[in-house]
DNA sequence: CAGAAGAGCTAAATCGATTTAGGCTCAAGT
DNA sequence: ACTTGAGCCTAAATCGATTTAGCTCTTCTG
C-alpha cells in the first residue's frame, strides 16, 4: 500500500491505466456496458484496473452531474453528540421530515440526516465550515467547547441552535431559569427536607442552567444549599452508582431533582437497592417529556419543555432562515411545564 | 411564487440578473468581497438579488470544487426507519464512527451519517438507487416491502443489511430460529405453563422470526400452541394495552417473551397494573443486549446476539465490500446468547 | 504628463463524472 | 466496388461553484 503521493483514483487515472476514454470507463462503472456495447474483454480489463487501482467514486461529482436541473435539493442537518441521548434527536428528526414532507414538491426536494460529533470536538467536524455539506442544520447537545468554537465561527449556512444561547446564532430552548425552580417548588411542597440534584460530569448550558436555577430556588426557599451529586456521564449505571454513594453518606436525602432520563432511571435503582421507595422516601423529579416516563417504576414526574413544540420552532426558524425571510439571529423560548406523575 | 419554469437559481442567474460576473457572485456569497475590494454598492446588489430570487447553494458542486484533490472522502450511511427505536442504530453509528476513526488518515476521510425512510417506503427515498450519494451504507430496520424492493434491486454501492437475509446482499444477523427457541426453553424450564409472545403488529424478520421460533419451541416442547399477542407498534403503551387485554382474556398466562425492549417495558406496566408480580406470576424474557435492561424493575433477562459483535462483523463486511476484497454477497449469523437478569 | 498604484471587476480553468453525438473499422450484402 | 450496418470506442459538452491571473479605468505622485 503506498502512501502519500497516490491521490485519489479517478476514472481519468483508470482511462489511463487501461489505456482507453473515460467515457469507457464510466460505461463499466454505471453497469451499462452491455447496451453500449463495450468489448467484453474491455470490460474486464477496466473491471480490473478499477480493483486494483481501488477506485472510489467521488459522490460530489456524481450528484452534481446526475441531478435533475429543474430539481433544487436542499440538504438538511441535524448535528447532536455521540454521547448525548438519540432519543430526542429522533423527535426532532422525524418532526423535520414532517416538515418537509410537506414542502416537498416536483421542483424541490429535501434531504435529512442525522450527524454526530464527539461532544466537546464539534471543531473537527469535516465539512462543517466548508459550506460544503448542508444547506441548513440545527446544532443540538453541544458542551461549552463546542459553544465557544461556534460563538467564534460564523456558519455559511441556516443554523439553528437547540438548548442553549449562542451569540450571532439562533436559538431554541427552554426559558432558563425556570425549570430547576419548578422542580424544587415541587418536592419542597411535597415536604421533601433534604433535597438534592443528580447532574453528569459534563454539562450542557440547559442542564448546567436546570441545576443551577434549583439549587438557587431551593437557596432561596429554605436557605440551605441542595447536595450535588455528579455522576459519571449520562447512564443508569453511572446515575445509580453516584446515588449509592450518596445515600450512604446522606442518608437523609428525601428529594431528589434527575436531570435526565437515564440518571432518573439510575436513580430509582440506587434507591430500591438501598431498600427505600419511591416517592416514599426519596421522591423523583425527571427532566423532560419523555414518551416512557409513563413506564418508569413509579411513573416518573417530570419538568421540561413540551417537545414538540420545542422542535416546531426550530423548523419554522431554520426555513425562515434558509429562505432569508429573517436574516438577524433569533432566541426562542419554550416555557417547560410540569408532567405530574407518581414519583413526586 | 411562481412554480414550474423557475429553475433553481444559479450564480450565473444572478449574475445575470444584476448584470455582473458569476465570479463576484461567488466572492459576495463567499464573504470576501473586502478582501476581493467588491464595491459596497455592488455587493449590496448582489445581496439584494440573491435574496430576491430565492438563491439555495448547491452542495455537490461546492463540495466538487472546494474539496482538496489529494484527499479521498467516502461517504457512509446507516440507513432506518423512522419507526424503529433509534437505540440500536445509535450504538451502530457509534462502533462505525470508531472504526472509521481509525482509518482516517490525511489523505483518506469518512462522513458518517444517518438517514431515515418511513418504515415500508424504502423505495421512495431520494438518491437511494442514484449512487450520488452513498460510498457504502447499512440497512436497518426494514419491512417487507422495503426487502422486497432490495431484492429487486442492484444498489450501486456497497451495502451491509443487517437483521435479515436478501438475495443477492450482504447480511449480518442473528442465527435464525435459536433467539425464540432458548425464550422458550428458559420459561418452560422456570416451570411456565401458558408462554405467549408480544409482538408489533408490523414485523421485521428478525422479530418475526424470533417470534416463530418461539412458538414452534412452545409447540414441540409442550405439545401446545403459545399465545402470540399482537400489539400496534413498537411503544410501551401499545405493548401495555395489548398485554391487558390479554391478561384479561387469559388471566393463566405466566410466561412472556417480548420481542423488543419497549414492549417489555409495556408489559411490566401491564404485569403490575394487574397486580401480579415479575416474575413471581409473569416471568418475561426481552430481547437484545440491552444497556438499560438492568435497571428494569425487575432487570430484564434478555435473549439476543452481543449488539457489538454485530456490528463489528457489519462494518467488516462493509469495509471488505467497498474495498473490492470481497465481491460476494456473505452472510454472517451471529448467535444470540442469553443474558440472564430476574425477570426469568 | 508619464508612470505607478489601486480599485473594481472578468475570463477561463478547474473539480470528477456522465452522456450525447458521432467517428473509425471491418464484415456482410448487393 | 460500393453501400450498409454492427461493433467498439472517443471527443467534448455539461452539471454549478470557486479561484487565479489579469484586464481596464481612475487617481495620485514626482
Amino acid at each position: 500500500m503506498a502512501r502519500g503521493e497516490n491521490r485519489p483514483v479517478t476514472v481519468r487515472m483508470i482511462a489511463e491505466h487501461v489505456g482507453i476514454s473515460p467515457a469507457a470507463v464510466s460505461t463499466v462503472l454505471a453497469n451499462r456496458h452491455e447496451e453500449r456495447r463495450l468489448a467484453p474483454a474491455t470490460v474486464e480489463r477496466i473491471r480490473q484496473a478499477v480493483r486494483e487501482l481501488g477506485y472510489v467514486p467521488n459522490v460530489a461529482a456524481r450528484r452534481l452531474r446526475a441531478h435533475d436541473p429543474e430539481v433544487r435539493h436542499m440538504e438538511l442537518g441535524i448535528l447532536t453528540s455521540f454521547e448525548a441521548p438519540l432519543f430526542l434527536v429522533s423527535r426532532a428528526l422525524r418532526e423535520l421530515q414532517r416538515s418537509v414532507d410537506q414542502r416537498t414538491a416536483p421542483d424541490r426536494r429535501f434531504s435529512v440526516s442525522i450527524d454526530m460529533f464527539h461532544a466537546g470536538r464539534l471543531r473537527e467536524m469535516p465539512g462543517l465550515l466548508s459550506a460544503s455539506r448542508y444547506n441548513g442544520v440545527i446544532i443540538s447537545n453541544t458542551l461549552p467547547a463546542d459553544d465557544a468554537f461556534l460563538t467564534a465561527t460564523t456558519l455559511p449556512y441556516a443554523v439553528v441552535v437547540q438548548g442553549r444561547r449562542l451569540a450571532n446564532y439562533s436559538c431554541v430552548l427552554e426559558t432558563p431559569g425556570v425549570g430547576g425552580r419548578r422542580a424544587a417548588e415541587m418536592l419542597l411542597a411535597g415536604g421533601r427536607r433534604q433535597p438534592a440534584v443528580l447532574i453528569p460530569a459534563l454539562l450542557t448550558q440547559t442542564t448546567a442552567d436546570r441545576a443551577e436555577s434549583f439549587c438557587a430556588a431551593v437557596r432561596e426557599l429554605t436557605g440551605r444549599d441542595a447536595a450535588r451529586i455528579s455522576a459519571a456521564d449520562f447512564t443508569p449505571a453511572s446515575g445509580a452508582a453516584a446515588l449509592r454513594s450518596h445515600l450512604e453518606a446522606e442518608p437523609r436525602c428525601d428529594g431528589l431533582f434527575a436531570v435526565t432520563d437515564t440518571l432518573a432511571l439510575g436513580a430509582y435503582h440506587a434507591i430500591k437497592a438501598a431498600r427505600r421507595t419511591v416517592p416514599g422516601d426519596v421522591a423523583v423529579v425527571g427532566v423532560g417529556d419523555h414518551e416512557h416516563a409513563d413506564f418508569f417504576d413509579p411513573p416518573l414526574t417530570c419538568v421540561g419543555p413540551v417537545y414538540d413544540q420545542v422542535v416546531a420552532e426550530i423548523v419554522a426558524l431554520l426555513f425562515n432562515l434558509m429562505s432569508r425571510r429573517r436574516v438577524h439571529p433569533t432566541e426562542v423560548f419554550v416555557p417547560p411545564t410540569v408532567a405530574r406523575r407518581a414519583s413526586a
